[in-house]
DNA sequence: CAAACGTGGTG
DNA sequence: TCACCAAGTTT
């Protein structure tokens, strides 16, 4: 299964920038959290600037959060921003400025999960990992179990299972995970498969069960208009564009309800994306954006 | 462990 | 139109 999949990857695979060899691991290391529920073509551009801004962790760790969040721009969920320059610092304090590659410090590391971890340690060092994301969940669970998709969640016996696909030689299994994970993204994706292309096709145990959709709504709260999630996003959006402090009512003009839009900045604060200027919270920055204090003479 | 956490594109 | 989906992590 792991050679079929190598051999597609080698012709069909997209020409992402992360990808090219010699690509640092700081590099590495920040597409993968970009690419935490982010699409690839929305994280392409925001790479780019992201490392020719900040070559370095030192270099992101020099700066505040606040311009990591500002250089985040629409990726969603700007928490991640915060983590990664949280990480660099972390990168600064504990390995010298240097991403490790050893899983357990990888781990440790603010915003890095057991699939970033991994991911780092085998894309960027080609150590010998199983790498389990969404779509290399979805292709085991169709093409080795049958079934027509994975489990909401990656769990421990994703991570057997995929181990267990991996070629021995440390170099091909990092091939088999990134081509795993390329065929769900373009081949065996969630809704309708292009199965006619797939290198699996005659292998697949979901097709020779004959490709039995999912039963059932898949029940899931994704919604988003109205909810503090929305407000909050619009909350960051005046602060992202703001220069200096802002002042309670521009925030309060994104949002007519009142009780929801005290909840969201309130959840701002104490995420610690956003902070009250003054203790009297009549104006707002985002995190470690506070002016300097006027220097007395 | 379920829920929270942004944003935009698409069938 | 609107529900679903996108290289997850944290609490």
């Amino acid at each position: 299964m792991a050679d079929a999949c190598i051999e597609w990857y080698d012709r069909n695979a997209r020409d992402l920038p992360w990808r090219v060899p010699g690509t640092s691991a700081w590099a590495v290391l920040v597409s993968e959290v970009m690419l935490q529920q982010t699409p690839v073509v929305r994280v392409e551009p925001a790479w780019r600037s992201w490392l020719t801004r900040w070559p370095t962790p030192a270099a992101l760790a020099a700066d505040t959060p606040a311009e990591a969040i500002r250089m985040w721009g629409r990726l969603g969920y700007p928490r991640r921003a915060m983590r990664l320059h949280a990480c660099a610092v972390a990168l600064v304090e504990r390995h010298g400025g240097e991403v490790p590659d050893d899983l357990d410090a990888l781990l440790a590391l603010p915003g890095i999960g057991t699939y970033t971890a991994r991911a780092v340690a085998t894309f960027a060092y080609g150590r010998r990992h199983p790498v389990v994301d969404t779509n290399v969940r979805r292709v085991v669970a169709r093409a080795v179990n049958g079934l027509p998709d994975a489990g909401p969640t990656t769990t421990a016996a994703d991570l057997v299972e995929t181990a267990a696909l991996l070629p021995a030689d440390d170099a091909r299994a990092a091939r088999a995970s990134i081509a795993f994970m390329e065929l769900g993204a373009l081949l065996c994706v969630a809704r309708s498969p292009r199965c006619a292309d797939c290198p699996l096709v005659a292998r697949c145990a979901w097709r020779a069960a004959g490709a039995v959709p999912a039963q059932g709504p898949s029940r899931r709260p994704q919604g988003y208009a109205g909810t503090d999630r929305q407000v909050r996003g619009l909350m960051m959006a005046v602060l992202r564009e703001a220069h200096g402090p802002v002042p309670r009512p521009r925030l309060d003009a994104v949002w007519p309800d009142e009780v929801q839009r005290a909840r969201a900045l309130a959840a701002l604060v104490t995420d610690g994306l956003v902070e009250p200027v003054t203790d009297d919270a009549t104006h707002f920055v985002l995190a470690g954006d506070r002016p300097p204090p006027a220097t007395p003479v």
